[in-house]
RNA sequence: GCACAGGUGGCCGAGCGGUUAAUGGCAGCAGACUGUAAAUCUGCCGCUCCUUGGAGCUACGGAGGUUCGAAUCCUCCCCUGUGCACCA
């Protein structure tokens, strides 16, 4: 028989950072059961194969769960290969296109690849819910959705806002969340996790339970993550996402430019610190004993090294420093050979700066080059140009070209 | 199906025959400032070509039309919402 940490304990590190819970009590109650019999708990969190490219506000979720997977509890890595069919209204004003068979099978594996950097593969169960979904007739899905009213429906905040503004809602959005719910019967889930966003659907997990005379799951959300922008959820279409497959100097910096208040919610959420230590930390900076940046930089470090180790976070770390606070160039800047002919200036052995801005990826149009490079924000080896054009003595050249915040080595043969 | 209201640049949203690449806000980018930031201030913010001033092209749901000239007027179509309704 499993033996599990007294139940103050498990509650201590599954209460961390989490936003809300229905709750408490049952949680505490449901862990003594399981202690008592040595069952492990069997905590689901669903995932649509839809964005397979995760990004740190994912991880807030996963690490929940490894924290259940840490106490010996089941996590079930549920693929909702079947309601991405359907599209999830969540978080959208406008219905989301539903993917092929396909595209779902390919991001589900794309995904499991990514969950599995913080999630233990051992301890996971991956279930994929078009097992009991597709089963599903018509009479039985008739029968499931009885249980719920328009109004219900209505009530949720996405649909009632679309309602509202007077926006799309099609019929079939309305199944979502009864399906979601129905999963949680299939696998008879003690806890559901998902994002404060989920609430609706986690919710009809428990009416759909009660149904079904089982014990409704305990719900626990986790916050959802601002972005770099500290205002709006990260997300990557947002453009303020950090992608857990950045190399760790981009995410070293990306971590640095969030705002010194954002950074005590990426503390709790990001790392293993508990939260009585990131108050401390604060408490520190507070009354000056530490300097923000210098937390900051700590802050990135740690996150950096969960991914890639402590050797590349101490390298990011370094590259970072030199960078910013002495304005020098970072040794590890990407070079990218360019051919002469695609940047060939009027005369010999010119080069078309605007030209060459594009062929780095510093920017995206001519036109825009041109304004760049107008406004002084463009520099070669460390001096502002405000010419269009440059000669280089001898081919090839090894140009440190810098727009911005960003910087490439451009190798012109 | 009928009636009405809408569909404008990444988003929101003005404009309702012509000085219009299209007011304004947000987002974004750059510069200054700083502790990397954030905040603030300043500039930019369709594309291409020659160039430090121009030239051209493409854009206001789609296709036609009226006009010297249309995001702006007309016709048809598509899409969204609201109301009526399943009735000859």
């Amino acid at each position: 028989m499993p033996e599990f940490l007294p139940v103050d304990e498990q509650m201590d590190l599954l209460q961390k950072g989490a936003a809300e819970m229905i709750r408490v009590s049952d949680l505490r109650e449901r862990l003594e059961e399981s202690r008592k019999t040595g069952r492990p708990l069997r905590v689901k969190a669903g995932f649509d194969p839809t964005a397979p490219d995760l990004h740190l506000g994912h991880t807030v979720l996963m690490r929940k769960l490894r924290h259940f997977q840490q106490l010996g509890h089941t996590v079930i890595f549920l693929v909702g290969d079947f309601t991405s069919l359907i599209g999830d209204p969540t978080g959208r004003n406008v219905t989301r296109k539903p993917l092929t068979r396909e595209q779902i099978d390919n991001n589900a594996e794309t995904y499991k690849q990514q969950v599995f950097r913080i999630l233990d593969p051992e301890k996971t169960e991956v279930r994929y819910n078009s097992e009991w979904l597709d089963k599903l007739g018509y009479e039985q899905t008739i029968h499931l959705t009885a249980h719920f009213t328009v109004s219900q429906m209505l009530e949720r905040e996405e649909f009632h806002k679309r309602f509202q503004a007077e926006q799309p809602i099609s019929l079939h959005e309305f199944l979502y969340p009864v399906m979601q719910g129905y999963d949680s019967v299939a696998l008879e889930a003690d806890v559901e996790l998902g994002g404060t966003d989920q609430k609706f659907n986690l919710l009809c997990g428990r009416e759909l339970q009660r149904h079904y005379g089982q014990k409704p799951q305990i719900v626990l959300m986790t916050p959802i993550l601002e972005g770099l922008d500290g205002v709006q959820k990260m997300s990557k279409s947002l453009g303020n996402a950090i992608g857990i497959h950045e190399p760790p100097g981009e995410m070293y910096g990306k971590l640095m430019s969030i705002s010194d208040e954002l950074m005590w919610k990426y503390w709790v959420l990001l790392t293993d610190l508990r939260q009585s230590e990131v108050d401390a930390l604060r408490a520190g900076v507070a009354a000056g004993h530490e300097h923000p940046m210098a937390v900051k930089k700590l802050l990135a470090r740690t996150i950096v090294t969960g991914f890639y180790g402590e050797e590349a976070a101490r390298v990011a770390d370094e590259n970072w420093a030199r960078m910013f606070q002495q304005k020098e160039t970072s040794e590890d800047l990407e070079e990218v050979a360019v051919p002469f002919a695609e940047v060939a200036g009027p005369e010999l052995n010119q080069i078309r700066l605007p030209k060459l801005l594009i062929r780095l990826g510093l920017s995206v149009s001519g036109a825009e080059a041109n304004r760049k490079i107008a406004e002084k924000a463009v520099k070669l080896d460390g001096e502002t140009t405000e010419n269009l054009v440059f000669e280089v003595p001898a081919l090839p050249a090894r140009i440190v070209v810098r727009l911005g915040k960003r910087a490439k080595v451009a190798v012109i043969s």
